[in-house]
RNA sequence: GGUUCCGUGGUGUAGUGGUUAUCACGUCUGCCUGUCACGCAGAAGAUCGCGGGUUCAACUCCCGUCGGAACCGCCA
């Protein structure tokens, strides 16, 4: 890398350069002046390479984090004072002249070797100096590598990528749209996409055989610690394709793209499947966390004859843990805890002496407590968690998260896995109980599994769709479908929803019209590009996997969005803010 | 919208009613020829987020407010 500025990179200055003079640039990242002597180190991407002089007189003017190009000879250091830890530490430059590009004039506001330990919200004003952090920025230049992989991964499987509008207009269904005021047509506005949802189905319909995008979505949607505003997902199309032939895709990028940038053990292809119903009832969720090796059970049959009044007419669940160190009283703080919920949670244990004791051990039969203890094949030490509650989906979403809690508490989740699964079978409709009416459960675009002739036969409740997400350690990592392509089957599916034709018609124009010349039966799917990031990077945070990313509330700390427009721009965009 | 937690020099912190408001890093000045978290000596830098209250006395307790974070709602 020659160039007026520099003639190598300052990471790979090496014992073969010795001798040579050369010319590094970057930034001055410390400053030590010893009386009669300097040393610096200056730091580009590559890394640190250590800078000497011995006329201190010409560095008096020179501060941390200024940029300087420096030109010297390379030299070994002298006996006895290489760095180890330093992958330039056999060598320093004699610098025979610098000069200073831009200087560092204020005083930072963190030190960059330890921005991290600063607050997020001065991190965020300063994000560029966050980002001079090594760790911040290789993981920034990390994000971009995978994301290469995955675009390469992509082409080989005989994707094409394209994109599709950023301004766009504002979709029906799911999250709130970021919208456009739009100048020329008074009162109309554009929108920004949640996803690409219409425009690669209508790809689909374009005859493009195998569509993928690494699309920015948005949603105008409170954020939280794996949520914001704007992120990218995979976002993928295949027409004349099933589940399966998706499955196999997801299976790839996933398998491929954790197994070559991952420090974990990754779940073997084909990935476990797994339906809706199963996930909820076993874990609680549909997004199981598969590191956790115990499953939620109901257990209502077996105490069905327990006369305590605890017991009687509610849903009970449990789940058994191998070996417990808390105290009687964390079993009770947890049952206080959920009382408010009106849960109760008690639990039995076999104590050394192999006698079942505990919290319930007094409520249960001499009979019932052999039947829990055979049918979880209990053993000295176990502990098994007795939960009560409703028998409704609120109850099980709460024996999910209490699964998730008891595991983090007595550290039973497998740190050393990537555990992928995929979740099928969602319902197709959801019960509205206040509207007395069927909703959609998931996405009105999915296929019904059955076709027109399930939609006319069965019971809304128990029609699933041809849908499915992958899902990691917890978290949802991609959702996609098998699309709905005919309009027979499309007119029915909204007519259970309440909608009539013209709804479709006006709602899903584009679709709706574009279904009438000859759809290809399509499938695909969008897995997150920022929750890979974060998982492979061992973050919690996406914050820290992007790269400007918003404060939680939304705002542009660093930037100062979102700000107030002027009076003209306001009447230009015929819009008047209310107090 | 709700719940919980947090606001102390530039940064990170200590501080459970009476302190000259602690310490580290950074900054500035001086000394120093082998440093690499350089060292040594010194200095500057904080109306303890803001407002009110309780008290002889508030960084500390109470109320409000503003700001930040986690979670719930919301987000397929």
């Amino acid at each position: 890398m020659k160039n007026k500025y520099r003639t190598i990179y300052c990471g790979e200055v090496t014992t073969k350069n010795i001798g040579e003079e050369i010319k590094v640039a970057g930034w001055v990242e410390q400053i030590r002046n010893l009386g009669s002597l300097v040393f610096m180190t200056v730091r580009d991407e590559t890394g640190l390479i250590q800078l000497i002089s011995e006329d201190i007189s010409l560095f008096e003017n020179l501060t941390r984090e200024s940029t300087i190009t420096a030109t010297g000879i390379v030299r070994h250091r002298a006996e006895g004072m290489t760095n180890p830890n330093m992958k330039t530490g056999e060598v320093e430059v004699l610098i025979k002249n610098y000069e200073i590009l831009g200087k560092c004039t204020s005083i930072l506001p963190f030190e960059i070797t330890r921005s991290r330990e600063s607050t997020e919200e001065t991190r965020l004003k300063y994000r560029y100096l966050d980002l001079r952090n090594k760790e911040n920025h290789e993981r920034m230049l990390f994000r971009s590598k995978v994301i290469d992989y995955i675009r390469n991964q992509m082409k080989d499987m005989g994707f094409t990528e394209f994109t599709t509008p950023i301004i766009t207009t504002s979709s029906p269904e799911g999250a709130r749209d970021f919208v456009i005021p739009s100048r020329n047509y008074k009162g109309k506005f554009y929108a920004l996409p949640q996803a690409p949802q219409i425009y690669k189905q209508l790809l689909m319909v374009s005859g493009f055989n195998r569509y993928f995008q690494i699309a920015p979505c948005f949603r105008d949607e409170d954020c939280r610690a794996d949520r914001t505003l704007e992120f990218y997902q995979l976002d993928f199309e295949m027409s004349f394709a099933t589940d399966e032939d998706v499955y196999a895709v997801g299976e790839n990028i996933f398998y491929n793209t954790f197994k070559t940038f991952g420090d974990k053990e990754v779940s073997p292809k084909p990935f476990r499947r797994i339906s809706y119903k199963e996930a909820m009832e076993k874990y609680g969720s549909d997004k199981p966390d598969l590191r956790i090796n115990f499953e939620i059970n109901n257990i209502t049959d077996i105490l069905k004859n327990n006369t305590s009044a605890l017991f009687t007419g509610k849903c009970i669940k449990s789940f058994v843990v191998p070996s417990s160190d808390k105290s009687n009283s964390w079993y009770k703080k947890l049952d206080e805890e959920y009382r408010e919920k009106n849960i109760s949670i008690g639990f039995i244990k076999i104590n050394e002496n192999n006698e079942v004791v505990g919290s319930f051990a007094k409520l249960l039969s001499d009979k019932e407590k052999d039947s829990l203890v055979k049918k979880f094949n209990m053993v000295k030490d176990n502990v098994l968690f007795i939960i009560i509650g409703e028998n409704n989906e609120k109850f099980s979403k709460l024996c999910g998260t209490l699964r998730i809690k008891i595991a983090n508490e007595l550290n039973l989740v497998d740190t050393s896995k990537f555990e992928f699964c995929i979740v099928n079978d969602f319902p197709m409709f959801e019960y509205n109980e206040e509207e007395n009416k069927w909703d959609f459960g998931h996405n009105p675009f999915s296929m019904p599994q059955g076709g027109l002739d399930a939609l006319n036969n069965q019971n809304p409740g128990d029609i699933n769709a041809i849908q499915y997400d992958f899902v990691c350690n917890g978290y949802e990592m991609a959702s996609g479908a098998v699309r709905n392509h005919d309009i027979e089957i499309m007119k029915k599916a909204f007519e259970i929803a309440g909608y009539d034709e013209e709804i479709i018609k006006k709602k899903f124009r584009s679709l709706y019209t574009a279904f009438q010349y000859g759809a290809p039966p399509h499938a695909g799917m969008a897995p997150g590009i920022d929750r890979m990031i974060l998982l492979l990077t061992g973050e919690e945070n996406l914050r820290e996997v992007q790269l400007f990313p918003p404060n939680v509330s939304g705002q542009d700390l660093l930037m100062g969005g979102p700000i107030e427009l002027d009076e003209k721009q306001l009447r230009e965009l015929h819009i008047k803010v209310r107090d």
